[in-house]
DNA sequence: TCTTTCTGCTACTGAAAACGTAGCAATGAG
DNA sequence: CTCATTGCTACGTTTTCAGTAGCAGAAAGA
């Protein structure tokens, strides 16, 4: 064995560009690798979601990123995969998600702001 | 052909997986893009960055990719280049940061959350 | 003027990540 | 057994990123 790449960034962990590991570091670097942000918002109803629902979700994504993405964010604890129901996020994504909800009426501003 | 490659998303403009161009679709495309989320965070102060700071400042990040990102951000309204000064937020993207802000927080209480 | 030192980049090559499609093993229903 | 659905894995292609080199313009000094 050993050790298969190491895949999830996690707090404590160096990341690209930043060899502390600060929490918030860690965050963004996680955050900022592509369908994470996605997957969080696609994550947001109250019931899971089958890895394949979550597949057309996100438009149809390519299952090997997808897997890749769910398995970050599982090491995290971020998500989870609960038995015969599917994904969903954990207490801890769901505060996550909570953070990241204001982020939609700024959306709409910015969208306006633009189209002028 | 004639168009170079189209590359920031602007609302309004399908994205990956999402044909409607709703806004807070097109920020997230945005934000997953890396080192988007570090480059907001890294011009959070208030006095803006030179190109080569701002590089610095991301760990040494490539300059074509740095410079890809800056014309999103600039294209998107959410970055400006100061002549004489350097790379800054508009106004507009300092609402961005302030919504990413409580972020910190959050990945603090992850990062202990995991530890244990 | 002729360097030197900043500046904001562009060019290029190679590596890594993502895409897109196919398909497999396991489970359950009929 | 067949058929459908599940969660994936494999693999070849395309896109993106990384890493290094270097250029042109402005300013400053000798």
């Amino acid at each position: 064995m050993s050790e298969k790449k190491r895949k999830a960034p996690k707090p404590g962990t160096p990341v690209r560009g930043s060899s502390t590991g600060r929490p918030v570091m860690v965050l963004i670097e996680l955050l900022g690798r592509r369908w994470v942000l996605r997957i969080l918002w696609e994550l947001r109803g109250e019931t899971p979601l089958t890895f394949r629902a979550l597949q057309e979700a996100c438009g149809g994504v390519s299952p090997s990123v997808l897997n890749a993405r769910l398995a970050d964010l599982r090491e995290t604890g971020i998500a989870e995969h609960r038995d015969e129901e599917g994904y969903a996020l954990t207490p801890m994504g769901r505060e996550l998600l909570d953070k990241l909800m204001p982020l939609t009426g700024w959306a709409e501003s910015w969208a306006q702001s633009l189209e002028k």
